[in-house]
RNA sequence: GCGCCCGUAGCUCAAUUGGAUAGAGCGUCAGCCUCCGGAGCUGAAGGUUACAGGUUCGAUUCCUGUCGGGCGCACCA
């Protein structure tokens, strides 16, 4: 619909002579949220009045008088307030829209407005040297729904989980891995200082072959064989855990595939022919801000280190990448990661980082633009934390103590819809209250029943239709006559611009939003309007209106990775 | 000290990349099932959008400052 206003409109300009590829460019549209102002509204006569050198009402008002019916889509055009051009759908098209939604299907809500570019979405990449948090928990429901999303939007669009398999964190916790071995077997091998202390390394231990692990144990190079064994356990964990919760992945992209094929050096390599690198003690590149840091620590000056010219680029100042011991620091791989994605045909990259990283957006993306990608290239969401509640009291989460909510109990105490669903119900960029207590109550508080009720009670309602022998109307439109129905089918003609706006805007929470205000426009309907009657046509039409709303639901709900049942269980009654 | 994120009804949050009269849920109060699932619906009360300026036709949204909360701050990832 969009695509069929603005080339309505389009053509309008076109016949004003006021068209040009700029502001063709820059004419949108947008649903108001005030019904009396029309299904869809503009503000571009009012942007453009000022060049034009025309008033804005004038604009308008010649435009509404040259714009057509849209492809039958548009029923009036009115000229309102200091100058918006607001939209209203023809009774033809409303009354229609029913059986387009249910013969679009699954389809329903998709757009080509991505025009097939390539994006690639990482996210959650939680080290694997432990079990995951609900911060992953967090970044894996967005994620997924953003690559669904961006799909449904016309996007090409993969997901990502990157794996940091080639830090010392790896080594540390092998070394941590054959201390706990040792430990079971009654051997001398302590724990490093900074060694991982989780309960899971004893599990894990447990599950090593005992032959093995002893001749390993003894081996001079067996830290290798254990750094393996629990790298490959800790990442099939974490793909457990995660199909679990329904977040799958297109790729499990290993640092170690990078520094393996050169990928890392040649990376140097490129960034030197660029000009972009120097070995020193200190960074040249300096902001003033930063230069106080530099002078108030005195530690890290002892050699020359390679530098990359960040600064200059949007940080405030030059990064070290290789370190003065000859190893690269963390950022050199990232860049080599980047430039991988952008040599496999990416044209975007939106990764999902955690709060604690958000100081490090500005320097990867200096580092990238030194190395000549597009500036636009990386796009980094930042996803607040969350903060876990019972019935209104914090959970303390301390690594130490080992109170800790993981992913995995997380997903066992409220089950992985309500997990997802509460996940995406919120901007990303919020912090985030999540109430375990509120999340297991089935009853009004909680939006994911919500949902989930009205999808039901349309099934419910539609097998009521088919033991009278009443299917859903397939053929003619019928009419729309309660104020409650139009409002309903108002409200799906909606779907797509917000699957397309929370596409484009990378803001997974339109969707839940847009569904708990389709669910409540469906209980109204459905107590204002009768559905099974004694009048067999208008009960098949309202069937019919019941399937397109489930089938609305259902699209929106899978984009979330959250299921659209046909019953919900009563729960059991306390009372006899 | 510097940088980034956040601040909206008693609580948790929306508000369509600057739009028209700031909306939901919970909680509170008052109503609605002889009828398709009451896990629902209707109504009432609740606001100086933290505060002070600025930009313009228009600001919860953008800019500056103040206050409050969170996170980060040279060869750890």
């Amino acid at each position: 619909m969009w695509n069929e206003l603005k080339a309505a409109v389009a053509a309008a300009l076109e016949a004003a002579g006021l068209a040009s590829p700029e502001r063709l460019a820059r004419l949108d549209f947008a649903i108001p949220r005030e019904p009396s102002h029309g299904d869809w509204t503009t503000n571009f006569c009012m942007l453009f009045a000022k060049e034009v050198g025309r008033p804005p009402r004038a604009i308008a008002e010649e435009l509404a008088r040259r714009i057509g019916d849209a492809g039958g889509i548009v029923g009036s055009v009115e000229v309102a307030g200091p100058g918006f051009l607001n939209f209203r759908y023809g009774d033809a098209f409303l009354a229609s829209l029913p059986a387009r939604i249910l013969a679009e299907g699954v389809r329903f809500g998709n757009s080509d407005f991505g025009a097939g570019e390539r994006i690639l979405v990482e996210y959650v990449s939680a080290n694997p040297t432990g079990p995951m948090n609900v911060v992953s928990a967090r970044a894996g429901a967005v994620g997924a729904t953003l690559v669904a999303l961006l799909r449904a939007a016309g996007w090409d669009a993969a997901g990502e989980f990157y794996v940091n398999d080639a830090g010392n964190q790896v080594d540390l916790l092998g070394e941590s891995l054959a201390a706990r071995f040792a430990e079971r077997i009654g051997g001398d091998r302590p724990l490093p200082p900074e060694g991982y202390q989780g309960a899971y390394l004893r599990e894990l231990a447990d599950t090593l072959s005992e032959t093995e692990a002893r001749t390993q144990l003894a081996a001079p190079d067996g830290a290798k064989w254990f750094r393996d064994q629990a790298l490959e356990r800790m990442v099939a964990w974490q793909q457990r855990d995660l199909g679990a919760y329904g977040v799958a992945f297109d790729r499990w992209f290993r640092e170690s595939e990078l520094h393996a094929s050169g990928a890392v050096s040649g990376t140097l390599a490129a960034l030197e022919a660029r000009g972009m690198i120097y070995r020193a003690t200190h960074p040249e590149g300096v902001s003033e801000a930063a230069q106080s840091r530099v002078k108030g620590e005195e530690g890290a000056a002892a050699a020359e280190a390679t530098w990359l010219r960040t600064f200059g680029f949007g940080d405030d100042m030059d990064r070290v990448v290789v370190r003065s011991d000859g190893r690269p620091t963390y950022l050199l791989p990232d860049i080599a990661y980047h430039r991988d994605k952008r040599e496999r045909g990416f044209r975007r990259a939106i990764n999902l980082w955690g709060p604690d990283h958000h100081a490090y957006v500005a320097t990867l993306s200096a580092a990238l633009e030194a190395l000549g990608l597009e500036r636009d290239f990386l796009q980094v969401l930042i996803v607040q934390q969350v903060n876990l509640l019972r019935d209104g009291q914090e959970v303390k989460m301390s690594k130490r103590a080992g109170e800790f909510v993981t992913l995995r109990e997380l997903v066992d105490e409220v089950g992985a819809d309500c997990a997802r669903f509460f996940f995406v119900m919120r901007s990303a960029s919020a912090h985030l209250d999540f109430d375990l207590g509120l999340a297991l109550r089935q009853n009004d508080e909680n939006p994911v029943f919500y949902v989930q009720y009205a999808h039901a009670r349309g099934a419910a309602t539609r097998r009521h239709g088919a033991e009278r022998g009443l299917e859903p109307a397939s053929g003619a439109p019928g009419p729309l006559g309660a104020p409650e129905e139009v409002a309903l089918v108002r409200k799906l003609a909606t779907f797509p611009e917000v699957v397309r706006g929370a596409a484009v805007m990378r803001e997974p929470h339109r969707i839940p939003t847009f569904l708990i205000e389709t669910a409540a426009e469906f209980h109204r309907f459905y107590h204002a309007c009768r559905v099974v009657s004694d009048d067999p046509d208008l009960s098949r039409h309202r069937l019919r209106l019941c399937a397109a709303t489930q089938q609305v639901l259902r699209n929106g709900l899978a984009l979330m990775g959250v299921s659209a049942p046909e019953r919900l269980e009563r729960e059991a009654e306390s009372t006899p």
